[in-house]
DNA sequence: AAATAAATTTAGATAAGTCTAAAAAAATAA
DNA sequence: TTATTTTTTTAGACTTATCTAAATTTATTT
């Protein structure tokens, strides 16, 4: 078995694997993890002890592939429990992630299952992030952004970049939700502010915002 | 907040402080745990500081109504739990305790209310064990046993007092579960087991079975 | 009431995970 | 290429929860 702790650093460095393609840096996981470097170096050791990631001296860290399938079965459990708290309990999209974050842990195979069952096998979470399968395949998004857009496309939002609280809740009250239909009107040359049409509203919104808009071209 | 641990020994000090009245001793506590001795007089002098124990050396401990607070909310979420895995996940009466122990420790105002609402305010656990309700308080059964039955009487299950998997795997095969109808048929004198009826099937059962099963006479 | 037994506490050690400060290695700049 | 900066690692300390072994207190016998 495997501690919480030992879970979390897989669940970083899977992440942080994905952006990069080279080994992860001590400083990006101390970093993702809000913890210090030394603290990382530490429990790298520990994981390559385990033959959970492979790690060479100041060269950065790699999943092994048990390493990987732990960390893609934890992000199993963290987004089946996302959909279970907002379908089921009703809770908002932006109010998920930390207690998805403490039932992830609870990484039993038949939990994990029957939940799967029970949600009736959703394939993304609350906000778009694809739900690896039992097996462990996981899609991976293409990252087509708002920002990509151009005047005049017409788009549908699949998923977010960015999974704050604020920026969520931000997203809640343009009504720029899953599944929002976006038209671009126009974009203002200097800062990429975006002036869109929701649900036949217009919205401005900021490139910070809309480029941590995942959406699909319709 | 409170750690894992600290919540598991407010909750083993809860439910030893329900059999006798005066102050639970650090055996008994060490037992229901399974640790040592002195592993809880550390943990209880920790409990004390914070005021969830009271506690004089040598003379055991008692929870103050902020520890027992505390004990009743885990116990709360416990059993909402358990009614959540067998109610929607299907889970067996005797599967549910281990993942239950681990669920309880997330310990969410919003989502333990959240849940109770999802399973229609469940008022018994799928062992017949009273769900304390959002205040705390909670029914105590009045505990007749099967075993306190005389030969003709009829009664109706409606909890155990052990909860081991091996005990509960057993009434199911015998279809002792909650809301079966039990007859007494025949008593031996000498070491108590009875011949019973439970739908229309003679069971033979023993004395250290029956003095666990909680019925109510009707 | 003294002797023995049982229960409880203390003292000191250990393991997991973290931290600060200092040292070492790698990357970047001059 | 040498100097400087940044990144990473090491060394040593701290906290939480646990343990064993020894000491102390309470309970039970005789």
């Amino acid at each position: 078995m495997n501690s919480f702790t030992e879970e979390n650093y897989l669940k970083a460095i899977y992440k942080l694997s994905l952006n990069g393609t080279q080994g992860v840096s001590t400083n990006a996981i101390a970093d993702e993890l809000s913890t210090k470097p030394s603290s990382v170096t530490d429990m790298i050791k520990k994981l390559a002890e385990k033959k959970l990631v492979s790690y060479q001296k100041y060269q950065g860290v790699n999943l092994t592939k048990k390493g990987r399938d732990i960390a893609i079965s934890i992000i199993r459990n963290h987004r089946l429990w996302e959909v279970f708290l907002v379908e089921k309990l009703n809770f908002k999209w932006d109010e998920v992630h930390d207690l998805a974050e403490e039932l992830e842990h609870i990484n039993t195979h038949k939990l994990t299952e029957r939940l799967d069952e029970f949600l009736d096998f959703p394939k993304f979470d609350p906000h778009g992030d694809p739900i690896p399968d039992k097996n462990g395949n996981i899609i991976q998004h293409k990252d087509i952004t708002l920002s990509d857009l151009k005047i005049g496309e017409k788009a549908v939002v699949v998923g977010v970049k960015e999974h704050s609280k604020s920026y969520l809740n931000y997203l809640e009250q343009l009504q720029l939700v899953l599944g929002a239909e976006v038209q671009i009107q126009d974009i203002v040359e200097f800062d990429a502010t975006m002036r869109i049409l929701v649900n036949n509203k217009q919205v401005i919104i900021s490139n910070q915002a809309s480029k941590n808009l995942i959406v699909k071209r319709n």
